[in-house]
DNA sequence: CTCGAAAGTTAGGGGTACCTAACAAATTTA
DNA sequence: TAAATTTGTTAGGTACCCCTAACTTTCGAG
């Protein structure tokens, strides 16, 4: 019913684009390794992402993000790359400390204060 | 195994405690109409809470914070002050989805990027 | 081309946190 | 104080997201 994604979701969609662009194939194992996570997990992930119309999948076969797919990866990824900056640029956080809670903060971020991070950073990033 | 509060703890304790501040005893039904959760769930919800030795409560019993717990609850809540005050005053987010966005970024914070919003505040609040 | 290793899937299970329905206890009120 | 209402509990169920074990499919080396 609600048309936002889980966390566990969007954390697989930022992997496969992630992986996608430095691999060009994904495959099953690969997010496994990333994520720490199971490959029986995935597979049943992908099952659901393919439910969701979010990637293209056969059995056995390669996995391919569609256009949605990745649209929900690139807005993830941008909340997490503007969180992190804001964290280490104006709040002076260590950069893997930052690094990993953004992976939390992208999912939860409303669109207000995601439009007030791009503000705040755009007011600020060129001060001394 | 892990030490640290669930977020669903950590919204029932927050809720325990202002509860009891606003009319001193504590309901199930009033935690139930405050989270908009069932009250079966309350009732098994406050079982794992005692598990935890952050409430005790006997069966049709009176739902009292243990010291652990209280200090539990003012952590949460000390935090989602923090965050609300820095979304407002610093980021110019409304009001209302601070107050909302806080409910859930207030489980999530680390430590450090806690000690660096309190920083910031010290050092921006007092300017114009 | 085959056979063994690697990759992927299926089946079954566990914890969390929610739900409804039905029941038990407590409180209100008539 | 007995009946009706409210409050709290129990039992059983669902969804999510992870796990292990056992299986099937695919691929690559010989």
């Amino acid at each position: 019913m609600s048309d936002s994604l889980s966390p566990a979701v969007e954390d697989y969609l930022k992997t496969i684009l992630k992986l996608s662009m430095e691999n060009g194939e994904v495959h099953v194992t690969d997010i496994a390794k990333q994520l720490k996570i199971n490959k029986a997990s995935v597979t049943q992930a992908l099952d659901k992402l393919r439910g969701l119309k979010l990637i293209t999948k056969v059995k056995y076969g390669p996995i391919k993000l569609t256009e949605k797919g990745k649209g929900e990866a690139l807005k993830v990824i941008y909340k997490h790359i503007l969180i992190c900056n804001f964290l280490v640029s104006i709040l002076n956080v260590p950069p893997d400390v930052a690094t990993k809670e953004a992976c939390f903060l992208e999912h939860l971020i409303s669109s207000q204060t995601q439009t007030a991070l791009i503000n705040f950073l755009e007011n600020n990033l060129y001060e001394i």
